[in-house]
DNA sequence: TTTGTTTGTTTAATGAATTTACAAAGTCCA
DNA sequence: TGGACTTTGTAAATTCATTAAACAAACAAA
């Protein structure tokens, strides 16, 4: 059965158009908004009285008015209610309470050396029951949860597979709805990354991107039209499994030369290990390294910055994107990976 | 200004629920309408008659009773009007006349040689007014003309690149809209084909399929919950310049080791040509070769088909298609390309 | 023959947007 | 200072597509 359309859709429409107008350009007048959306002021009226009395907006008073009777200006109401966000890591767990403009009000960071579901699952509990704790009083409470895992989830919420954690088959969302009775959203960080720097980072502007999240692995997130892009099984986005050396190192996911295993911080960490001779040398000592302008480490971060132009090249080739974001933990050494990046970046590919 | 809802906007959602499905699941009654869309009967009754009245649908009599009166079954009129489609290749264009259905009613096939834009329109021209005078009286007419091309086109119609053509910046569409004053669609000939898989080829089922054209190099059009995908500035798609080899040949794009440097007729011919030391080899004959069961033109076909292989693992890797269709003039070769390919995508890709 | 089912239409009710009118509160200029 | 014009926002009447409910026609099965 298809979506189909009646009153209560059109309603629907309008008032999330609205609703979405005073969100992104408050301050700003029912008439303004009748301007700008084609509706009629009567419609805009009605709608917004309706915004008002759920708690989502609010006026704040008269404004300057253009030549004739003032403008009563609204402002969309931020605390009508707080949402709860995870950044689920490797050996961290970061989580923060913000309000409905995405505005942190709490925050806990913590480490946790890798372990099992059940400890990291305690840790998490306590952390997200501790924020809720500080939400402030709304009409509408903490309304979600959302969780970025360094993974791959599926529709249900069930963590497939993330083998920097060791989890198999976890019913996350599930588990976490039990616990709270309240939404709850599973993703691949990399996804969650790119959806934030869409609505507040430095992808705002733009319809598509590319969030790239270099760690241990490489993680992709890819928005086209303002939507997130998910391939059929909540498998896709595996750019750092597309091979740049089609006769390469064979890779655990079965493909050989692919680009995680040239661009990545393992990739990084592996190499200097065998220049350095010392085994459980760790990315911070390569940074202090390369700092003190040590040739061996220099030459290891461009090699990389180069590696990362390739694969960035082939992902300008195929998506076209408005913008490419370059996140995770090797964002720390961009200032010696962005001058061969961009040197690749501009010399092969279209302008 | 953004799309507001209203009470004609419900109508068109609706209508074009009912028509589509007329369309695609003929005959069926308005009772089974109104049960498969969840619209009322009332509803589904007087959106039907209105597209009888407008000469989209037909009545054809009763249909068996399921237990009670006799359904009146509807029929999809194809009839209605009628379409032009043209593909325009580097060496031939072939233009088709259909029906609403997409049954083709009328065709063309004309060889060419590759020559100036004012030679090639002329033809063109000439054909589409053939096939126009050809179409039979129906009510709409014919509704529109839409073109495949070797490269790329704005949002515009604007040839903005054609290599194989040697056309760059030709105004096409409006060029066949000052001439026809009917609506004309330009794109580039492997979005062309995804769609069209889509609609009503192996895709049919799909809601997301990559369609890749091998010809002199490679195209590529990319299905995304039934919608074509296109990149900003509508030069996406280009996975044939994914580099499988980060150091590998330059390729005019600017990039290093291109895919279609490796797995393109083009790149066929030029071993082909080294091997047998014949500087004129044309496919055919290398195909001729290779029925003999010839050694040399066996290997050649089958280190192709694994390049090719290496691509379509990246496909799908990066977006995960339910499908992958190649089609294109080296689908002649399928029979000696797929088994090299399906060993290499299935050692290499993911489930 | 009776009962129940299926198809499709008719009629009235619902509800959301639009149109039209208008009151309130300004600015601007002579 | 006063009148003309603007701008903002609300109110009442109108429009129109859907739904809900009732119903007639046609038919199968008991």
């Amino acid at each position: 059965m298809k979506q189909t359309g009646d009153l209560t859709l059109i309603k629907k429409i309008n008032k999330s158009i609205v609703l979405e107008m005073i969100r992104r350009e408050s301050p700003l007048s029912r008439a303004r908004i009748a301007e700008r959306t084609g509706l009629t002021k009567a419609t805009v009226s009605s709608l917004v009285n309706e915004l008002i009395e759920s708690n989502l907006a609010h006026e704040i008073g008269m404004g300057q008015s253009r030549g004739g009777r003032k403008p009563m200006l609204l402002l969309f109401n931020g605390a009508a209610g707080y949402a709860v966000g995870v950044d689920l890591g490797v050996s961290y767990i970061h989580a923060a309470l913000t309000d409905l403009n995405g505005q942190i009000i709490e925050e806990i960071r913590l480490q946790n050396d890798a372990s099992s579901v059940e400890t990291v699952f305690a840790e998490l509990k306590d952390c997200i029951h501790s924020l809720i704790r500080k939400a402030p009083e709304s009409p509408y409470g903490v309304i979600g949860i959302g969780v970025g895992i360094p993974g791959f989830s599926d529709e249900e919420g069930i963590v497939l597979f993330a083998p920097n954690l060791g989890w198999e088959n976890v019913p996350l969302q599930k588990m976490l709805e039990d616990e709270f009775h309240i939404p709850v959203v599973i993703d691949n960080e990399a996804n969650v990354g790119a959806v934030g720097e869409m609505r507040f980072g430095a992808g705002r502007e733009a319809a598509s991107l590319v969030y790239v999240s270099i760690g241990a692995g490489i993680g992709t997130g890819i928005i086209i039209k303002d939507e997130l892009y998910r391939g059929i099984s909540g498998f896709s986005g595996e750019i750092g499994h597309i091979s740049i050396h089609h006769d390469g190192k064979p890779c655990r996911c079965g493909n050989s030369g692919c680009w995680e295993l040239y661009a990545s911080e393992k990739a990084l960490l592996e190499e200097a290990r065998a220049a350095y001779g010392n085994p459980r040398m760790k990315l911070s000592e390569l940074l202090q390294f390369a700092k003190q302008s040590d040739p061996k480490a220099l030459r290891l971060l461009e090699d990389l910055g180069r590696y990362i132009g390739v694969g960035i090249v082939n992902i300008i080739n195929v998506f076209n994107p408005e913008r490419i974001i370059i996140g995770g933990r090797l964002a720390e050494a961009a200032d010696w990976l962005k001058p061969p990046l961009m040197e690749i970046v501009e010399k092969r590919s279209l302008p």
